[in-house]
DNA sequence: CTACCTTTGCTAACATCGTTAGGTATTTTG
DNA sequence: CAAAATACCTAACGATGTTAGCAAAGGTAG
């Protein structure tokens, strides 16, 4: 049935389509102004059309931030295919998070719910993990022959996954300076650097 | 004139309402779902006697944060005037953070914007910077014999900011868990240990 | 006391939002 | 060809932030 297979591939198109177009508005007015009513201006279609693809806006978003997680995967897979040295690794991971926040930061703020509404209220979505684990296997590898215990590289994985988000977060709150993003920039390769030479 | 002076007292004490009455819905239903008319009908007014008071919602918001931050403030200021060692003040200041932030978990995420709407939108608010000024103190203090320059000064005071935020913030969207949540105040305390001794 | 003006508060509306009910073509299926 | 499913739309509902405009009350000046 070549036709069926057409109308199920016109409406997954459709719904790429809302996705993109979502992520253009979101990516040129912020998402705080996303509404239904402008994406289904833009698609150029009515309001309802939407509903038939996503359950609400939400989901919308959800979705968008899913994109996000797989983009910056894709970025940390990549490391793990090019670098083998473990603290290298570490270091490249740490670079690819910081400048997909930074060129990305709609992404970011969607995924990591900074600023966003609504994104709190629901499920927990495991992809919040996709950095942990990367860095988490990096990290494991470095402390291997040393004794360390579990938890004690639990604590490392955390610490280093929060002072990279904690330093992102405040920067873009207060993303008045480009000093300060070359200055945080700074703070983060010395942290890093800091970090991984105490392993 | 003793009826205006009273007269002053009634509109001052409506302002005051108004925000008390917000943080109350705010504390019972999330932010979220905090609205004018809310508002107005929790202190038996109608609508637009808030706009006699406060320019819009975001101004509500907005002063609710800075209530939020003389709270932090105050906490910080006892630490300063109690704990002379440095190293122990910061310690404290660090503690106090941490249980500030989840005491009050409606204010820290209004101060610093974890899922709010509209929050990145404004001015950047200098009393964001609270909490750095008085980890930036003890840490000066602290690194003052040392030969550091200003800048790695500066660096050590956002790494040690930046942790504790990332830390707050990453336990808040990922608060399934209490176990979560001892394990990461472990984590702050360790990272907080290891950073001293590293000063 | 009367005339005026400022304050205080309200009702009612506007524009926008997310969301859905219900209808009309069109297309697919039996 | 009739019936069922699909695609799409208009129009509405309820809630939101915000504002215009009016009524009553209180204080002030002649």
């Amino acid at each position: 049935m070549g036709i069926t297979e057409r109308k199920i591939r016109q409406k997954e198109h459709m719904r790429t389509n809302i996705l993109a177009v979502a992520l253009r508005l979101v990516k040129d007015e912020g998402w705080q102004s996303l509404s239904i009513r402008k994406i289904a201006d833009a698609i150029e279609y009515s309001v309802p059309v939407i509903y038939d693809h996503f359950a609400n806006k939400e989901d919308i978003l959800y979705e968008l931030s899913l994109d996000g997680f797989r983009l910056l995967e894709r970025t940390l897979e990549k490391n793990k295919r090019n670098i083998r040295d473990p603290r290298e690794l570490l270091k490249a991971h740490a670079e690819s998070y910081w400048n997909f926040a930074f060129k990305n930061p709609e992404y970011y703020q969607l995924m990591y719910g900074l600023g966003m509404p609504c994104s709190g209220s629901g499920k927990v979505k495991p992809e919040l993990n996709v950095f942990r684990n990367h860095i988490g296997e990096a990290i494991e590898k470095i402390v291997t022959d040393k004794k360390s215990t579990d938890d004690e590289t639990c604590f490392k994985i955390h610490a280093f996954w929060s002072v990279l988000h904690g330093l992102i977060s405040i920067m873009m709150m207060r993303c008045s300076d480009i000093d300060d993003s070359t200055m945080n920039k700074k703070v983060m390769d010395d942290t890093v650097e800091a970090f991984i030479k105490n392993l």
